[in-house]
DNA sequence: GGTAATATAGTCAGTGAAGGTCAAAGAGGG
DNA sequence: CCCTCTTTGACCTTCACTGACTATATTACC
């Protein structure tokens, strides 16, 4: 493994596989000098490599006191790719309303996602979409409030 | 907790905690005392962390005897629906991302909904922005994407 | 009672310390 | 030579913290 982005994977592997509860905390900053490199090649190691089809989860905080959090999820191999490839032939895939709620019908059935889950979903890709101009704080509010609306009506 | 702010929420929540009714009586400058920190920290603490949406309520007194109230506030399905009534009689008004997820954080802690159900309704609050500008199909899709992505987290 | 002094708390803008993004240059393999 | 993956650095956003200034109670004194 002669190129940087491949030492560094390598490194922060097996800090995960020491770890108890596979997860690791650390600063960008830090590991970067550690490695003698820009702090922005972290980033470029995370992405390429510690992905969520890969299985981690990396969480992260700026500002004083920040921090990057990664974690290895340990899934079941199944399902996940049933999702995984759900997930993939969905990316970029144009999708009227209609087959998408024909889809979130076909994961309740699946029993991949619950009544409620799929409830939610449907909440929000049915949103009229004049909203699109609108600030995206307001966006934020009108789903929040359509998915706990859809909630609501469970409880 | 390495961060002052960190140190002082988690020792204001050890505090409320333990206290019988979830209420809390203090002094600003006592507390910045005792972190050894500007008094206006405590503002910043109590700005950032103890926020209605996190359903914490917070009263003061200036003057002589002045003094700090922290409430945490229990939320169940009646207070969800006079939110939800305030919100939408309030459409347009602003939300950040982190408020947004904080209100979603208190969802979880209250039960009204499953932790899936949240990861669920912060992947679709935090989707970026740009996409506003595709077509309604694939911010669809994009949506459903995020959102089974999330729920490959918890299988 | 009125007013000045004192004792609190609130606000806000500035500074610094993280991490994030993106485009362009570099390096290697076919 | 071309394509892809890697590496870098300039610029951006978010978070933490501070201090000067402001606002509001209470207390003391006349």
């Amino acid at each position: 493994m002669s190129n940087l982005a491949g030492s560094i994977e390598l490194y922060i592997r097996r800090l995960l596989a020491a770890s108890p509860n596979a997860a690791i905390h650390l600063q960008r900053k830090e590991l970067a000098e550690h490695f003698a490199c820009v702090p922005s090649q972290i980033n470029y190691v995370l992405s390429t490599r510690f992905t969520p089809e890969r299985g981690y989860l990396v969480e992260s905080r700026r500002g004083g006191g920040g921090y990057l959090r990664i974690r290895k999820l340990d899934l079941n191999r199944d399902k996940v790719l049933q999702l995984l490839e759900l997930r993939q032939s969905l990316t970029g895939q144009n999708l009227s309303l209609q087959k998408a709620t024909d889809f979130v019908c076909r994961l309740v059935e699946a029993r991949l996602v619950t009544r409620r889950e799929g409830l939610l979903m449907n909440a929000v890709i049915s949103l009229e979409q004049q909203k699109r101009d609108d600030a995206l704080e307001i966006v934020r509010g009108l789903m929040l409030a359509r998915m706990i609306e859809v909630l609501l009506h469970e409880i």
